[in-house]
DNA sequence: CTGAAAGCGCTAACAA
DNA sequence: TTGTTAGCGCTTTCAG
């Protein structure tokens, strides 16, 4: 089913049936009513192909995200909601470590989208470059440009660790224990020193640890290590959410008491996070404004390379319990 | 770039290019070679548009599903792995309650995709016929095909909802509460079902409460009507497992102890289940499985409408305790 | 093995 | 307001 079908139907010109979709206030509004008749009469649809091919416009984002962790699955579902909103698809690539991304890239471009979503900071600056270089927007999420080649947004992740480790320090922890996911992504660097930098400045001492790629095992993990290595700090600073409800899952499992052995915080503010078993203290990445930034970024003319960082809000929940001494310093 | 560029610094023809990475065995070593490198040098991609175009096969899979619900984020992740190891794409398409599904599937038709997965009850037979009728392969995943119009893919609901209620009747329980997501449903009209039918003919008494379309929300509620009406079961079924874990927290969080006041059940096999904290005992969708059988019978040239059920596995947790009665009957 | 040519279904001048 | 026309970049006969 064609327009040329619904055009001999209505007895019009193929054109007059495209323009009826495309653009219906060029259309007499009876002519308009005799071709949506015909075309509703026979589904007619038409062909979004035809219409990239030509407009040079496929209404098509691409997204390219890791396929591991819970965070990512939260910033899907309101991206997806927001580009249909805006009468946008999203086609999704994934991939996880040992992958193409090479590859991904060229499905990615093969398919004319308008706009790349890139989500992940394995993907390197020559990568990236590849996907500006041919003409397509880019914005990164949730970790800074590659190299001020695209627009990103990023959440404030300097102050919102800033804060967390504040409120340790407040309320009277003095051993700390971060645990990264992975070490070299900006965003993990960004908040571990972030973290680290504030402990220092009040005196806290802290150490850094980092176990392998899968978030919630990795905080099952450190956890793990922490109990077996016997010396327990009195908090531990997750670099995610997922993390974070790994540790506290660990340690609960060996039979400690988060927050009074040990208090645990988290980042990102993931839907989980708020479930009655956690009620973790974190700091929420305000997701739904995140996404709106990128999907105003991605319909602009002309990208520029400016960092978008939104500001987060601190969350109390009930993994940080005071710490009362007999005698400091 | 398109081909003609490549075809002209390569000295070539256009059909030779375009040969070159369509169907490179009909081309000749030295021919491709010197094409190939023609074509790396301008990092030229073909157009997947103009392929869809003449050739009738996009490499798309639409997926429609629910905005909502952990399961489905869980399906999604290894859908769009396994679709991309088969060459294919993911177009995503969401909704929630109010939104236009008819709408919906004129876009996924737009876009000349290769295949449909439906993902939700919430398609009334009249739209799923409006996919078929195009032509376009559908298959239903964990739910029930339309009126026979497609095939599906779904786990044994029955077997499942009896194994865990026969698990409930061994362990001693006397009075279950079955919380439902969305009674209309099919899959929770068949859970709810085997559920109740296996516990009558023990004589387990048996109670049905449904609240809300969130999992999640759904489960904390109906806990909190549970404890709010006093009379407590001694264990409460979920039709899902983010229902279930939902339920779990709301009763902990009323101060209440799962599995020692009362017990807890769950449906799908979602990571979070296996999260320390809930451990839930639940009946495990083998959901890579059903995902390998939906991409094959997307793949299969005639599509029938077979059921294809899929045999899950029963996991102990640790939300289910043994009841010990002074005296029965 | 390679080239010429037609056309997939649509948009966008341009003409009428 | 509507029709005519010329492609968008590719696949695919059909010749050579």
């Amino acid at each position: 089913m064609t327009s040329h079908d619904v055009a001999s139907a209505a007895g019009v010109s193929q054109a007059t049936v495209a323009r009826t979709f495309s653009s219906p206030d060029l259309v007499a509004p009876a002519t308009k009513l005799r071709v949506e008749e015909a075309a509703a009469l026979r589904a007619y649809i038409p062909n979004a192909m035809a219409r990239t091919l030509k407009s040079q416009r496929s209404r098509i984002i691409g997204v390219v995200v890791p396929s591991q962790g819970e965070y990512y699955q939260h910033v899907l579902t309101e991206l997806t909601r927001q580009l249909s909103a805006a009468g946008q698809q999203l086609l999704m690539f994934t991939f996880s470590g040992a992958d193409d991304i090479d590859g991904v890239i060229t499905s990615v471009l093969s398919y004319q989208v308008d706009g790349v979503m890139l989500a992940s900071s394995a993907i390197s600056i020559q990568q990236t470059q590849r996907i500006v270089s041919s003409e397509v927007h880019v914005v990164s999420f949730n970790q800074p440009a590659a190299a001020g080649l695209s627009p990103s947004v990023v959440p404030d992740n300097a102050a919102g660790m800033r804060k967390l480790a504040e409120y340790l320090v407040a309320t009277g922890h003095r051993s700390v224990v971060f645990v990264g996911g992975v070490a070299t992504a900006p965003t993990d660097k960004l908040r571990h020193q972030s973290a680290t930098r504030t402990l220092d400045e009040h005196g806290v001492s802290s150490r850094y640890i980092e176990v392998g790629a899968h978030p919630y095992a990795a905080g099952l993990d450190a956890a793990a290590h922490l109990v077996s290595k016997g010396r327990l700090p009195d908090a531990v600073m997750g670099a995610s959410d997922e993390i974070a409800l790994g540790v506290i899952d660990g340690l609960r499992g060996a039979g400690l008491s988060v927050p009074d052995d040990v208090s645990v915080t988290g980042f990102d503010g993931i839907p989980q996070a708020e479930w009655g078993a956690y009620d973790l203290t974190t700091y929420s990445q305000p997701v739904a404004e995140m996404v709106r930034h990128t999907v105003d970024l991605l319909a602009q003319d002309t990208l520029g390379s400016d960092e978008v960082v939104v500001r987060g809000t601190f969350r109390q929940g009930k993994t940080v319990s005071k710490r009362e001494r007999i005698a400091d310093a």
